[in-house]
DNA sequence: ACAAAAGTGTTGGCGGTACACCCATGA
DNA sequence: TCATGGGTGTACCGCCAACACTTTTGT
């Protein structure tokens, strides 16, 4: 195109001479909720283990918030996406690649890190967990795979003339090897008669850096709605798996016990059977499954 | 708290002496998707007027994409997040404030913007027409509120020995007073054994600046999935409304006919009767509604 | 009278909840 | 043999598609 703008120039002269403007820019990182699946021991022959959701976090060694616990996560480089400088920190933290990754919110507040201006570009990671160590990281004391507990404590809804203001309240706990982390946050949603918005407040905060506490209730909410929604949850399952055991990660996840008929009618069609059966539990053998790609 | 790093600074002295390195930092823009609703005339005294979706385009008066067609938008301040600099500026185009503004997606790949590092922070909002006048902006020549059309063309899916990919081409087609522009972007799911991903590919392209076709796409793919499982498509109507305008709403954003019984089944809990009728319609007239606050 | 739209009722399928029941295994 | 989990069938309810039908208005 030979278009010229006011001056005179052509797209091609005008990029030429183009130079940054040295208005205040911020950081960018991209932060990740990376979930996983582990489970317990089991003291029982007869008994299945129980399973448990996990985060990882990364203890801060430095200012500001020095040895509270944060999301893995890292400064996006001009080279690379969000998406990409997610991909690499993940690698970097958990040695695994190629994992399923979904941005999840971008966290923008004044004021969020107490340096400086940075927005936080946040994603949720799902790994099956027979893909890497547990013990992450090589500094035991600086990297830890968190159970995860959201529960609902209270909600409340107040109607205005024309709209409400609803708040969700949930406590989330998180504990690993006698670390323990205690936060209330409350999903706020405003509805007015033009407009709504949805946001989060941490009401209470023991232990997480910065507004990590938002971004995680944030990722266990999606987690929530897509596991009831799609066929999410399956990202972290192993190759194989019965059906018992992928019940139990939906339970776990959606902090509900579901009813095993009705819950294999619903998965019926995401996974494929196949011909291998667990062995040597100390009950009837279990026939093990696999994903279904022509699904959804 | 009195916990000192390394250097022996307790917290309070580290940001006293905080610096921000001068590593290099994306700019971050606020770009909008303003839908909105409206009418056209009609010929025959019985019929009703038919509904038209509508978003708003900014005409660029300098380079890059001198001339072609961009979304409202600018760039985001240290002072403010990225959601009030969405609702600056969505208020410096259509005078209108209090909206319905919910963030979409933050497009960050590399050279998306010609000149320097651009992140895309994008948001979705929703005005009723009536909340302003549709001749937007002084100049009529840089702003224009064109008509949309958002139809599948071609899907196909791909099945590998683990995993699949799934295309679908959408025609992204955009109208304003004898302005026309159009697109087709692809929506490229990647199914692997361990990952799934979701991406948007620009594959021809007419009149749209920067990367904004995509950014429209995933907007309008956002609000049919909304418009199906919420009540968003409601920020989209006046204070009072018939059903039937309301299924209009619904069928020009889902671009399919809808059945009326099954419809108003669907959404009786969202709405509340008044005692109000419309007049003067040429046929029976019919009773108006409001939004209903006791909903979800 | 009649075109256009307003508004309602009926049927059948599908998915979810709830519960009941039988089967297979290894210590 | 028996605790434990594997696995299936049935009844009920609510949501949705599809279709048919009645009602009310302005010209």
């Amino acid at each position: 195109m030979d278009m010229v703008d006011r001056e005179g120039l052509t797209e091609r002269e005008f990029l030429e001479k183009y130079r940054a403007g040295n208005y205040e820019r911020p950081s960018v990182a991209a932060d990740t909720v990376i979930f996983t699946v582990t489970h317990t021991e089991t003291d029982n022959y007869r008994k299945l283990p129980e399973k448990e959701l996990r985060i990882l976090l990364i203890r801060r060694g430095g200012h500001p918030f020095l040895g509270k616990w944060a999301l893995p996560g890292g400064f996006v480089r001009p080279e690379e996406t969000a998406e990409q400088a997610a991909a690499r920190e993940l690698y970097e933290e958990t040695g695994v690649n190629d994992v399923y990754l979904e941005q999840l919110y971008t966290f923008t507040d004044v004021g969020r890190d107490p340096r400086t201006w940075v927005m936080s570009c946040s994603y949720i990671a799902l790994i099956d967990s027979s893909r890497f160590s547990l013990q992450a990281g090589d500094d035991a004391e600086a990297a830890a795979w968190f159970q995860v507990s959201y529960r609902l404590l209270r909600e409340q809804k107040e109607l205005l003339d024309e709209g409400y203001i609803q708040t969700f309240s949930y406590e989330l706990k998180l504990s690993a090897e006698g670390k323990e982390l205690t936060a209330v946050i409350d999903r706020i949603v405003t509805a007015k008669p033009t407009s709504r918005s949805t946001q989060y407040a941490i009401t209470s905060n023991d232990g997480l850096a910065f507004d990590h506490a938002k971004i995680i209730a944030c990722a266990l909410d999606r987690l929530r709605r897509q596991t009831n929604d799609t066929d999410l949850a399956l990202h972290l399952m192993p190759k194989q798996f019965t059906l018992t055991e992928l019940q139990q990660v939906y339970e776990v996840i959606l902090d509900k016990e579901l009813l095993k008929a009705a819950f294999r009618r619903k998965v019926a069609d995401l996974v494929v059977e196949t011909d291998h059966y667990t062995e040597n539990v100390g009950h009837r053998p279990s026939r093990l499954y696999r994903r279904n790609w022509e699904s959804l």
